[in-house]
DNA sequence: GCCGACCTCCTCCGCTGGGCGGAGGCCGCG
DNA sequence: CGCGGCCTCCGCCCAGCGGAGGAGGTCGGC
């Protein structure tokens, strides 16, 4: 089945440049054109594309805020690629922020657009690489992991380190016994070589030391069903 | 041309199902297998292949020492795709430090494998979206606080989320009591009904709920001496 | 005044968790 | 080949945790 998209700019000659490009290729089907925010939320309703290929600058509605509104109330999967001109962007973080699944630059090269296309419809996320360098980097300055806790922890050997994202979770022993395919007694013993090594006294301490060691971070986990 | 590619991992079985899948694309081509960093810088240089999959977990020379080694001394285009397990992304820095393009886990479906190739090959960077959405959620900054989870959150009455903080300190229940000045036994009551309120079942979980929902947020505890 | 929400504290009891002290197997290193 | 590190398990012991089921106190609202 083909990929179905929509495709919103202001300027009607990069909109068709854009569906003309996607035309060439037969896996994917434009299906609507939107010149507007509010065209794009309207046109998104009416034909439920897979993947909507979205401009940022435009009038009555711009393409951040027709991405959050889109995905709040889309009641079947699709995905928001954002497609902008410069990339000097709070709007990259904005975007993300509404839920777009990829962000790249219009000069990427043709087959590049049907590829990405293709890659967040399959459910992948795209970023691209100037823009995935700059958030890397913002990231990685980020707080710093306290030097002195992430020496401890290349103290613990590999399955250690599993067993410590394992308690992370919030499970038990023999949960973890079961997800790794070992015994009870094993997760123990990890367990308490894990306590001494790092100087804890209990497994909520371990959670705390996951969390702050940056080894589990917040947001990747399921908690309470 | 075909995209050359070199599968990287010391599971054998995992190697041989990824270069399986692969296989089964016609425009990609594995041209070799290797079972651990230093076979993988050997294979690099003696194959050139366009991009590797690499593991990261592996005997000898672990998957990120072997990308940057490879591509610290490559004189041809190659570009290196982390696949591993788990995602404690600790990781994911140094890999991309070490100038990997992409950085997805093993669990992605078949299909998604040979357009991350793909993606890759082009000239792009992809980034598992449960990784990307971490990356984002950290610039944010409002963390993109899960809505369920917050909203049991004021489920809670206040002291019952004095609680939470100080379980989620690590600190025992008589520990907590001598803190709020009140007795350990009203501590375990406490704990009981946020146990209840929150579907929870022991207070490890309380912990990773604390971190989940926001209400403590890494960075801000001493964790071991 | 009564009711409900909240905080405080209590007992009893089963279970998990963690310390201690082992043991065997594998593997890499000197 | 022996040594040490790692992973895998075992049994014993008991402190802390958590469930069940209370009780008394204050405070605000109906």
């Amino acid at each position: 089945m083909s990929i179905r998209v929509l495709v919103v700019d202001d300027q009607a000659l990069v909109r068709g440049g854009f569906t003309m490009i996607l035309r060439t290729h037969p896996d994917i089907e434009v299906v609507a054109e939107a010149g507007t925010g509010l065209e794009a939320i309207e046109a998104a309703q009416r034909h439920r594309p897979d993947v909507i290929l979205m401009d940022i600058r435009m009038p009555e509605l711009d393409g951040l805020e027709a991405t959050s509104r889109i995905l709040g109330e889309a009641d079947w999967p699709v995905r928001v690629l954002i497609l902008t001109t410069f990339d000097p962007d709070e709007y990259v973080y904005q975007a993300l922020r509404a839920g777009a699944s990829g962000f790249v630059l219009k000069d990427i090269p043709p087959h590049e657009l049907a590829t990405a296309v293709r890659t967040i419809a399959d459910g992948g996320a795209l970023i691209a690489p100037s823009i995935t360098r700059r958030l890397i980097s913002r990231f990685a300055e980020g707080p710093a992991v306290n030097a002195a806790v992430a020496e401890r922890l290349h103290r613990l050997t590999d399955r250690e380190r599993d067993i410590v994202v394992a308690v992370a979770r919030g499970d038990t022993n023999t949960e973890i016994a079961q997800q790794l395919y070992i015994g009870p007694a094993t997760v123990k013993s990890h367990v308490s070589s894990i306590l001494t090594k790092l100087g804890l006294r209990d497994r909520t301490q371990i959670v705390v030391f996951a969390y702050e060691s940056s080894l589990v971070k917040p947001g990747t986990q399921d908690i309470g069903t």
